[in-house]
RNA sequence: CGGAGCGUAGCGCAGCCUGGUAGCGCACCUGCUUUGGGAGCAGGGGGCCGCCGGUUCGAAUCCGGCCGCUCCGACCA
């Protein structure tokens, strides 16, 4: 039982927050809704970034980066948009400071116009991609950006809701409506890939109602997760913009048919959000535990011995196990630049980033075996003096508490990988089995509102999409229709709320 | 922005009622013994007691004001 962190059947809430603070994945800043992102939490959004962004270009994207202040009349410029972020916009008012008559510091010369911090970008890439499309022959373009935004929320929480967050905004133009909302599809398409084989993490493609949807999107889908406390969680969107941004913004080309078009825009998002994600999908009452593909630190070898004359031969077996998990090369790379570390981390390859660890800290074992597990790395390489007399060494499985012996001349490389495939695949899995075993039926209004009391998770049932019954629902229910999932069971069935005939099944649940 | 609570060492807290040298546990540092699932002993370092003012010979403690944080609601990726 790990003493620094409260179970999740006891108070999720300080759970996930203890779970945050024994990694050390991030820390409170000095100002109010802002995150310190400490070195071993950015790593991971470092390793999402990486496969994130081999992804986006392998669609055909580019990367770009736009800035953050934007000039207050844009965001004017499209109604839903500014009614969709006014409440939430950090403004630039004045610039430079002064001595104030109290001595302390003031603002000093107010600007001519208000500057916004972007909440998102949008109106920014609408304003350039009017000077840069004239002709059919300069779409699609195909844009991303990695930035932080700014929104100013009343409640914050580490990685799931923070006032500045880093995230990727992409930013497509097209053609044809048709082409943008297969942009839109298949951008979604990629967060899905990406959730459900980087991250594990299983995940609902669907369609938003319109109460749910962007300010200024035609069309918002997203990407829904399930957290093991039975509450969704947005995990990424991507909206079709039709030609709303286009309109406010003059997007306009000359067509094959030689007369004037308006463009037709999307934008896609996943953020920082998807560490929380990460954290709730997998993690147990002992800490973080995380997926190979993503984990900084794939292993930890753990010396252990007593005596002096146990000491040399114990770190040589270490020394030998990582040299054929990590190669040689990289093995003396690493022992020459972190001569006298009580930690030297070596890569497992030349591309990843990944690393396996040892620590040769003076601690006892017992802590270090504490220290890795509370950070998820994912595999933990036990050495001690009967382990190097009989040749093996003890591998502990972070995410299925496995110990298995393994005998050294096994333990290469592909061995490793192999391992690092195989505890991927067993993660996903469990994270599905939950997920789908959290999935319940409702077939009336009081079933609906019994299983989101319960937090049972997602609650599938007939709807017809209606603002005002969903603002009835959610006030009583705390409840929200999470998507309009692509998967339909087909035929019809009885509206859940107003009794009314409709096509369509939601899920409802009560969300991050 | 409304309701409640809390500000004392890095963290968690006691002390405040009844004013009189700043305490405890964890963490940290040094040494010795330990070391296969959170060790023991000894020694040590660390404080604008949230801020400003008032009462008093004397304030962490009493009084007034301000500031900050946390939780609960409305808003949200």
């Amino acid at each position: 039982m790990a003493r620094n962190i409260v179970t999740r059947s006891n108070n999720y809430n300080e759970w996930y927050l203890d779970v945050i603070k024994a990694a050390q994945m991030a820390d409170y800043s000095p100002v109010k809704g802002c995150m310190v992102i400490r070195p071993t939490g950015y790593a991971i959004w470092e390793a999402m970034q990486r496969d994130l962004d081999r992804r986006f270009k392998e669609t055909g994207h580019v990367n770009a980066y736009f800035p953050l202040l934007i000039p207050m009349s844009f965001l004017q410029k499209e109604a839903d948009h500014v009614e969709g972020f006014a409440m939430e916009v950090a403004v630039v008012t004045h610039s430079g400071l002064e001595k104030s008559a109290d001595g302390g510091l003031k603002p000093k010369g107010e600007l001519a116009e208000p500057l916004l911090i972007r909440p998102t970008s949008e109106t920014l890439f609408g304003a350039m991609y009017s000077q840069w499309v004239q002709s059919y022959r300069d779409l699609p373009v195909l844009i991303n950006q990695w930035a932080n935004v700014m929104r100013w929320e009343m409640r914050t929480r580490l990685f799931l809701r923070t006032a500045e967050f880093l995230w990727q905004e992409g930013h497509t133009a097209h053609e044809t409506y048709q082409e943008a909302q297969e942009e839109t599809l298949r951008m979604l398409d990629v967060y899905a890939a990406f959730a459900e084989e980087f991250l594990a993490v299983p995940v609902v493609k669907g369609r938003k109602t319109a109460s749910e949807k962007f300010p200024g999107a035609d069309a918002t889908y997203c990407i829904e997760a399930l957290m093991q406390d039975g509450k969704a969680l947005q995990a990424g969107t991507s909206h079709n913009l039709g030609t709303n941004f286009s309109k406010a913004f003059d997007i306009k080309f000359l067509g094959r048919d030689n007369q004037q078009h308006l463009a037709v825009t999307t934008s896609w998002g996943v953020s920082t959000r998807l560490i929380g994600a990460l954290i709730m999908t997998h993690s147990d009452d002992e800490g973080l535990v995380l997926p190979p593909k993503v984990a900084p630190t794939l292993g930890a070898v753990v010396p252990i011995y007593r005596k002096e004359e146990e000491k040399g031969p114990v770190l040589e077996f270490c020394t030998r196990l990582l040299e054929q998990l990590c190669g040689g090369e990289r093995l003396k790379a690493a022992q020459e630049r972190q001569k006298g570390r009580e930690l030297m981390s070596v890569f497992t390859d030349s591309s990843s980033n990944q690393s396996v660890v040892l620590d040769i800290r003076d601690d006892r074992p017992v802590e270090k075996h504490f220290h890795w597990e509370q950070r998820g790395v994912p595999f933990r390489f036990e050495i001690g003096p009967r382990d190097v007399e009989k040749g093996t060494f003890v591998l502990k499985i972070r995410a299925t508490g496995e110990k298995r012996f393994v005998e050294l001349k096994n333990a290469d490389a592909e061995w490793l990988a192999a391992l690092a495939r195989e505890t991927q695949q067993a993660m996903f899995d469990k994270a599905l089995k939950f997920r789908d075993e959290h999935i319940v039926e409702a077939s009336s209004y009081p079933e609906l509102k019994e299983a989101l009391e319960k937090r049972s998770g997602f609650v599938r049932c007939w709807f017809k999409e209606d603002a005002t019954a969903e603002a009835k629902i959610k006030e009583e229910t705390k409840g929200t229709v999470r998507c309009i999932p692509f998967q339909q069971t087909g035929g019809s069935g009885k509206c859940i709320f107003s009794g009314e005939a409709t096509t369509e099944q939601v899920l409802f649940s009560v969300a991050y």
